[in-house]
DNA sequence: CGTGGTATCGTTAGCGCAAACGAGGCCCCG
DNA sequence: CGGGGCCTCGTTTGCGCTAACGATACCACG
């Protein structure tokens, strides 16, 4: 496992990845939990990683407002087969759109398995790129983040005023 | 746990300490295996550490047939209570002495735990120190030693060359 | 003597099971 | 509206059990 960092309005974020694909974009404070479960045997810095550079390069566009640069950059999900399927149903919520959890496990269909959607969303390895800060509760509320609910509504706003500032350029 | 290392007529030999005392003394090839059991939080370099250094003391007299010196290092074993027990018995075996893993077993109240004593035995943390390459098979013959066969036969004959040159010293 | 089979026992690894735990949501009651 | 109670379900954790494993020893064979 590789590491490199990215420095962001919202701080230090940082990367892993392996030799099949980028496993994580996180916040320090993610570091020991996420680190111990990806990571057991250690991470050493990865200079020239083709991964660690596609992440780099996603998240100096997308905090510089460009969120319609998406480059498929191949994933090293590591999770159960239900968490798989949860991060992989996130990828499909578009910019500063928002889903309630309930939402969500219907989707998956199973709409009674909230909490269990949540709690695989709460271990979401790929923050940013798998967009989990765009799931709130059924009310609205932002409920929970793993990087602090500062942080999550920073990135629904950052990505409202971007959509806002440049909405034709798709057109 | 602080390690240090000590250079003898068997090659390297190296030691942990903790706070409470010396815990292991261990040929390079059982590293692995003592390491992940006793120091899963992993090892730094100890410089003034007095158990190691009560430890280095020791070996350098034994290794130059002083083997009357025995200063009263405190141990820190980390074992089960009968793993304890067997090693404890261990240290009542006198230099040069032999005696059988069912003697030993009998000694202990348990004449028919013998290859459980066996394999206590062969989680020694502390070779030399405590002397289990004093216990042989039933008929005489060396069996088994963590730092290999060609070291138990070392130590015995040393224990025995060393009595045998200075046996009035006691005297 | 050598060989093979067997008894013996603490430790360990593996497995199954049950209980507790959430980044929720809904209903009901003040 | 605000709070308490309850439902739901994949995951995690802890526990108990069982089978396998030796740095053996002894006996019965050939």
């Amino acid at each position: 496992m590789q590491r490199s960092k990215f420095f962001s309005p919202l701080g230090e974020i940082r990367m892993l990845a392996s030799d099949a694909g980028l496993a994580a974009v996180y916040f320090p404070a993610q570091a020991p939990r996420l680190e111990a479960r990806l990571a057991p045997a250690g991470v050493r810095p990865g200079h020239g990683n083709i991964f660690l550079l596609q992440a780099e390069a996603f998240l100096a566009c997308y905090f510089d407002s460009d969120l319609e640069y998406s480059p498929d950059i191949p994933l090293d999900m590591r999770g159960t087969p239900f968490q798989v399927d949860v991060w992989n149903a996130l990828r499909e919520i578009g910019p500063a759109h928002t889903l309630s959890y309930g939402e969500l496990a219907s989707r998956l269909g199973r709409p009674r398995a909230v909490r269990a959607v949540a709690a695989a969303i709460g271990r979401n390895p790929l923050s940013i790129l798998v967009p989990c800060h765009r799931v709130v509760g059924a009310d609205g509320n932002l409920t929970g983040y793993a990087g602090g609910l500062v942080a999550k509504r920073f990135l629904l706003e950052h990505e409202r005023r971007s959509l806002a500032s440049a909405p034709a350029i798709a057109a």
